[in-house]
DNA sequence: TGTACATCAGTGAACGCGCGTTCACTGATGTAC
DNA sequence: TGTACATCAGTGAACGCGCGTTCACTGATGTAC
């Protein structure tokens, strides 16, 4: 303990990330002021140098869960190489692919990434799964895929979906049995479905 | 605090009322032994008479905001009177539409029903939100407005896109403003759209 | 280049709090005779 | 109908804990001259 410098250094990347390692195993009721500068090594009272409480720090812990999800599908849609509407196509159905996949395989960052604060992070989500959803969307349009009327209400639908979707997998809040292959496979149909992708062609 | 008699009479259901009521304006987070017992005017330790330890009884104040929720889908749904295709399809929408509000109008009641406990309640689900929307799946088939091979599917299709819908506007998750109205409109739309309901005929 | 000093980023002890749970107990209930 | 007593459902004090936050402090940094 005495070999570390008395200045960390870079403290306030260093609690939120530890926010993050600590979210990805216990959640967000694992998350403390106590346990997080535990963790890093410092002092409790050394976190108020760089949040004005909690809830501030849990807000960035939160929105670098968000980032994460949001790197998992622009690395799954950068994934799918090749032009043309069924490269374009798969390019859409993998990120709603990436983003079940994420809530399954860390249900706790999931709920992180979404659980309620009432501070207001400093920066804007980067990258943000909005924004990968909204230009995927365009892309389409663009590929001739999806009717130009259908954009405006389009991320609705599809954000509706398939956080539904992964909601019900991470809480298993279906009383019936659900396989990840399953979910998958009704999750693009449905999205088409609604969207008519495709169809009107 | 001295005119109550010795004995409660029951105390079991009045814990599990008291955490409803809790968690109708705090959410989750707001329930513990101590405050319930507090609440029911008992002593803490009083409450694990009824209870092996906090999990099992915030299973069953779970369980009862589930079953509030499913219990307003059926009032929705025996609201919409009259019989065929027309008035099968109205009550369909009813439960979705009631569970979307249901959601905004209780949110916290609403992350209560769906919280994670390790404990299970000791009864299921009385009315059953699952079996509600069961039920009028089969009365859609049945209408000629559903296509039996996508009733299988049908309940994971509905379920994620309200659930998703209502998780959206109870978190306000999306940086856009969506607005009641539009959801709900957006929602039957799109389950339509998804399930094919009345495209086969 | 060297030194005084303001500023910054930590420490560590302490505060008061509410929590879950246990334990020995006591008051009320109801059953057997 | 009356009484002994087992059983049930409460009480209240205590346990140890971890929490958020404050405060006076000190060690390190870097800037002005």
């Amino acid at each position: 303990m005495s070999d570390r410098p008395y200045h960390h250094g870079n403290l306030r990347a260093a609690l939120i990330q530890a926010g993050v390692e600590q979210a990805r195993s216990g959640g967000p009721a694992a998350l403390s002021v106590r346990d997080l500068a535990r963790v890093t090594h410092v002092s409790p009272s050394a976190a108020y140098r760089h949040f004005p409480d909690l809830d501030h720090l849990l807000a960035e812990v939160s929105r670098c869960a968000r980032q994460e999800l949001a790197a998992a599908m622009l690395q799954a849609r950068t994934a799918v190489a090749g032009a043309g509407p069924e490269a374009e196509l798969a390019r859409f159905q993998a990120i709603g692919e990436a983003y079940i996949r994420f809530a399954v395989g860390h249900p706790h960052l999931f709920d992180t990434a979404f659980m309620s604060c009432l501070a207001k992070p400093l920066e804007v989500d980067e990258p943000s799964a909005w924004a990968v959803l909204e230009s995927s969307l365009d892309a389409l349009v663009q590929a001739g895929l999806l009717a130009p009327p259908r954009r405006l209400r389009a991320p609705l639908v599809a954000w509706s979906f398939v956080h539904g979707a992964a909601s019900i997998l991470v809480r298993q809040a279906l009383p019936v049995e659900v396989d990840f292959a399953t979910v998958l496979a009704t999750m693009a149909e449905s999205v088409m479905g609604a969207l008519g992708i495709g169809s009107h062609i």
